[in-house]
RNA sequence: GCGCCCUUAGCUCAGUUGGAUAGAGCAACAGCCUUCUAAGCUGUGGGUCGGUGGUUCGAAUCCACCAGGGCGCGCCA
């Protein structure tokens, strides 16, 4: 687990502050003491004065001198403090004492080399199991574009939460007992029929189908025919036009297991693999909705009611109807919602209510769902579903995906489902690559829109985020490569580098590089806490920036060279940084799915 | 009509949960390779943070209203 460079530092002020002022109740003020943006503002900043500043019954400014002088009388010599300063409107800018400043860079690039991968790793989250769901995409068809932003933010995000300390299930939700999966398993057997040699016309089908034939997409040419080849002619006799019920369960089941197939297959290859495939219809057999709703019920949360038609847009056939209402209204969303069709089966969302109180039985206390933008009207009413199952102690966590435009050198690249011509996942993996699809997926905060430019996700520019961290890596790891070559691997090896003398590292561009590296930890716990992934990709970026300008100056400047064979301790000491480099690129990729590249030519 | 999300440099986007002079990349111009990867680096220019009010010592960030874009709006999932 990482431990804070900065921690001693903040307890002495808090101690002097303490001592000095004992009417203030300083541990429960929230004021930050952080290293800043501006490294001129010293080595470490804090915001106190103005948090203390309503206590002490002065301006900010004047809080700010007190403090100051309150804090430079009563430093001991032996402080990691070495002074501070009041600057700007009332910031204390802290100057640490060099050696216990050098002491904490050291300390913190040899934890990094000692724990390798493990770097950053941090226990914010206390062991809390948190449920994360998605993809969660209808069985119904392959997987496209569409699904992929939600997969890779999802399976990101689940990632980040493990490394910051959370105990997380990575969940798939089946979609298999709705309306959906019963025009697939229509379409399946119209391919079925053709495949036994009694084909029938799409529209004449369509016309015994009921609400018509959906999905005609070749795919589901070859389900159709596996389905030939393990049942014969047996699920068509005797009509051949319309299956008996007993053989339309049959052909659903199948295709089902065939999307499934396909869909894992598909996640696989993006490097996805959920711990956990939740079945809608197994839920439902095993009455996981009735009973949710049964408590609901007790709760007296469930009733029969009419709803308000929507306001200002009536639609036509709008009648008013009685209906299941659950009472969402009292956890907060605007109206109350039906669970049940008017032919008396359940709506999507009393099974989803059945599968939330599923999750939550099976141990989670914090639940996330990553959902598509379209399903931004729902979220309100599945956290009441959960707040009010759940007596409002555990809370359902939406992160929403905006939609996702692919384009090709500027231009859309269109993906509509009726022309046929929509983007599979497949598709768009054998183009550009597994790593370019997750990391530039997770180049945008999820919930705004990006276009995914298919030329600049395989561009091997600065342009491309992807190239350049896996760049940088490879450069790391050429240069530690070539010093295997000229020292031999015991020297080059972590746990070695790790207990090399670092007294020479010091020149600017390697004190940026070592201030990117100290902020990992930070920034895994911040991502995790906002639930924003990316922020690890646009912290790669950052690093990736700051070890390639440290590569150039070796090459403007050969003294900046982390090979000098006349220098063994500088040498020692530079290979430890980049070999800490690499370690914190290769623990924040690991974060987003995406491979560590060692050589790139 | 109502709800949610978005609006930051010519373009694509960050902005460490309210902190100091708002940052990157692309595009434009000018430089850096007998050396560990020039697929890189350095420098220059570019902004009423959609608008107006408010809260605050301090607002791109929080609140209200307005404008523009996206998504959704009783039996679909």
């Amino acid at each position: 687990m990482a431990s804070d460079p900065y921690a001693r530092p903040r307890a002495e002020m808090l101690t002097i502050f303490s001592t000095v002022f004992p009417e203030i109740p300083w541990q429960t003020l929230k004021f930050q003491i952080d290293p800043p943006r501006d490294p001129a503002h010293g080595d470490l900043t804090s915001n106190v004065a103005f948090v203390a500043s309503a206590r002490l019954g002065r301006a900010p400014r004047e809080a700010a001198s007190i403090l100051n002088e309150a804090l430079n009388a009563n430093l001991l010599p032996t402080s990691s403090i070495a002074a501070a300063d009041v600057a700007g409107p009332g910031f204390l800018n802290i100057t640490l004492r060099p050696e216990f400043k050098q002491r904490a860079e050291h300390e913190a690039i040899r934890e990094i080399l000692r724990a390798g991968e493990r770097c950053g790793n941090s226990a914010a989250g206390g062991g809390k199991r948190v449920n994360v769901e998605y993809v969660s995409a209808n069985p119904t068809g392959p997987m496209h574009v569409g699904h992929c932003r939600g997969a890779v933010v999802g399976d990101a995000l689940a990632n980040l939460l493990a490394k910051a300390g959370y105990a997380v299930t990575k969940e798939y939700y089946i979609n298999d007992a709705g309306a959906q999966v019963e025009a697939l398993a229509w379409a399946v057997y119209w391919r079925y029929l053709q495949a036994i040699g009694q084909p029938i016309g799409a529209e004449e089908f369509s016309a015994l189908v009921p609400g018509g034939l959906q999905y005609r997409g070749e795919y589901l040419i070859p389900v159709g025919r596996a389905l030939a080849e393990q049942y014969g002619l047996a699920l068509g006799e005797p009509e051949f036009l319309v299956p008996s019920a007993d053989a339309l369960a049959v052909v659903r089941a199948f295709a089902v297991n065939e999307m499934m197939r396909s869909i894992r297959e598909d996640l696989a290859l993006l490097g996805v693999v959920p711990d956990v495939f939740s079945s809608e219809r197994a839920l439902l057999e095993a009455g996981a909705a009735d009973a949710a709703i049964a408590r609901l019920g007790k709760a007296g949360l469930i009733y029969e009611g009419t709803l308000e038609p929507p306001k200002g847009r009536l639609p036509e056939d709008w009648e008013p109807r009685t209906q299941t209402l659950f009472r969402a209204t009292a956890f907060g969303d605007e109206t109350d919602r039906p669970l049940r069709k008017s032919d008396g089966s359940n709506t999507y969302f009393a099974n989803d209510i059945g599968y939330h109180a599923d999750k939550m039985a099976r141990g989670a206390e914090i639940l996330i769902d990553v959902l598509g933008a379209d399903h931004s009207g729902y979220v309100r009413r599945m956290q009441a579903a959960v707040a009010a199952l759940s007596a409002r102690r555990a809370a359902l966590e939406v992160v929403l995906c905006q939609i996702v435009h692919v384009v090709r050198a500027g231009r859309p690249v269109r993906m509509s489902k009726r022309a046929g011509s929509y983007i599979t996942l497949r598709d768009l993996i054998d183009e550009v690559g597994r790593d370019a699809v997750r990391f530039t997926m997770l180049t945008r905060k999820a919930d705004a829109q990006m276009e995914f430019d298919l030329d600049q996700a395989v561009a091997q520019t600065r342009e491309n985020p992807v190239f350049y961290v896996q760049y940088a890596h490879a450069r790391c790891r050429s240069v530690l490569r070539a010093a295997t070559e000229l020292l031999g691997a015991a020297v080059v090896a972590e746990e070695a580098l790790a207990a090399s003398p670092l007294e020479a590292l010091g020149a600017d561009p390697e004190l940026a590089v070592i201030r990117r590296l100290i902020a990992f930890p930070r920034t895994v716990e911040a991502a995790a806490q906002a639930r924003e992934p990316h922020r690890i990709a646009f912290f790669l970026y950052d690093l990736a920036g700051d070890f390639h300008i440290l590569w150039n100056r070796g090459r403007e400047d050969s003294s900046f060279r982390f090979l000098n064979p006349d220098r063994p301790a500088e040498t020692r000491a530079r290979l430890a940084l980049v070999a800490a480099t690499a370690a914190v690129i290769r623990a924040g990729l690991a974060i987003l799915g995406v491979t560590p590249v060692e050589e790139m030519r």
